[in-house]
DNA sequence: CGCAGTTTTGATTCATCTCAATTTGTGTGG
DNA sequence: CCACACAAATTGAGATGAATCAAAACTGCG
């Protein structure tokens, strides 16, 4: 199989790469993003039968779906590299996104409650994934701890972070929701071995917005905003920031007012 | 999935009633709302150590809370008769609301990636609780396949939960909030055997609007809104709806318009 | 090199918030 | 049991943030 990617390193590691995974075949124990989507203490013995459990990684081209709604849950999958939008499609034709996933994260928990798919994964960029059957997973899981707990924080995690997503879209103005989202993605970035400051969205505005409950046009119009404050330098997709803490504290509504 | 469905046997403890739990002793095998947060298939035995491990239910008064932001995580809760809200304190003092639970539904579960956890659970009416401690509960599962089963699902049920609120929160406006709140919750209702057109809110508006991202006075204009249009009747907290179909198709925010 | 998709920017409109006044409901203590 | 105080809900008028409509510039892909 030939390589998309013009630098890939043969080591276990390099964290720092934009390509860290392997090739060849899926290998827990020498993967760059083990540490992300993977428990800690696991034995040889137990990552070796993960390794088998998980096979060989799945291409996925730019533009294409991992899943749709409405196929039938199988698997999870854990982005090894590359990058995803999760969407669903309303009534009245247009889409909702309702998250973006980067190397180490996971996709399709959405499917467990009704055997069933309830969104659409779609590779923003060309990628990787490596591919969990469910049952045989929870079959391993029942025997070793860590992976038993580690999926269950999984789940709780997404929990998690849906309701703080909900909050965003509930109390936070449009500016302030842009500048979380940057900051979030920021971070995700961090953990990932790459700067912090300068990225490149993988995303267009209109996603974000659909992903932030805003208009394209307003997404845009607060990134020359935010430009013109010189918090961040935006030049189409690629992204610096240059004052982190003046994005957080981008004002509520007013000053500041009474407490409950 | 037996959520959906409208009639539910009255079993043991007349289910129409406003506390169909027993009272001295929990008992998963003979509880009212059984059916909806347990699995079916179970034997006998793994009802009776079910039994063992959830104990006596727990009473909580009205205004109390279950647990709180911060409190060490060590068990899931179901909600054995009463009504719940969980919120959340957002830095300016604010707080949001980010769900209501009924009997039958779970509490906690936000709990388990931190190990501590991430909202309050406050009692809006006089409840009753079981409670469910954590790593025995994984350690039974473990063992009975429809039990581990059941906790995914309810996992991951609540993640699609919070993907559709988020949706409603991203593309409606507020009138299609407050009728989609409506119908849920009259669906909610029928599905334990009360009157899907006919029921009181525990809630005030200004937790609704918490929930829902909007004002009190947003929901208050609202509700006076569909009952001039003959969509709902309201009195205080006394609901009834008397064009379920019409609630359902408020218009979206033009007739409708392109597609994707 | 042109064309489709994306982005920027402007002018205007509209839904919802904010502020405010009033009414109604609820619980408590005399 | 009634009166009072406080919380919750209704309703109105005006302010405003973001959507919508519209046009132009830029990007990148075939």
């Amino acid at each position: 199989m030939q390589l998309g990617s013009p630098t890939l390193q043969p080591g276990p590691g390099e964290f720092g790469s934009p390509y860290p995974a392997f090739e060849s075949k899926a290998s827990c124990s020498q993967c760059g993003v083990r540490g992300l989507c993977m428990p800690q203490g696991l034995s040889d013995d137990d990552l070796t039968r993960l390794d088998e459990l998980i096979g060989a990684p799945r291409r996925i081209e730019r533009g294409r779906s991992l899943f749709r709604v409405g196929d039938r849950f199988s698997a999870l999958y854990i982005v090894k590299s590359g990058f995803f939008k999760t969407d669903l499609v309303v009534e009245d034709g247009r889409n909702q996104v309702t998250g973006f996933q980067m190397a180490g994260e996971m996709l399709g928990l959405d499917g467990i409650s009704g055997e069933v798919h309830t969104c659409n994964a779609v590779a923003l960029e060309d990628s990787q994934i490596c591919l969990l059957p469910f049952t045989r997973l929870v079959a391993l899981a029942a025997h070793i701890d860590g992976l038993q707990q580690h999926l269950h924080k999984l789940m709780s995690r997404e929990i998690v972070r849906d309701q703080g997503v909900m909050m965003l879209l509930n109390t936070r103005r449009a500016e302030e929701r842009v500048a979380s989202f940057l900051l979030n993605l920021s971070q995700r970035f961090a953990a990932r071995g790459y700067s912090p400051y300068e990225f490149h969205l993988r995303m267009t505005r209109e996603e974000i917005g659909s992903y932030l409950g805003l208009t394209w046009e307003t997404v845009s119009r607060i990134f020359s905003c935010f430009q013109e404050s010189g918090l961040i330098e935006v030049q189409h997709k690629h992204i610096r920031i240059l004052n982190a803490s003046g994005l957080r504290r981008i004002p509520l509504k007013k000053p500041v007012a009474q407490a409950a």
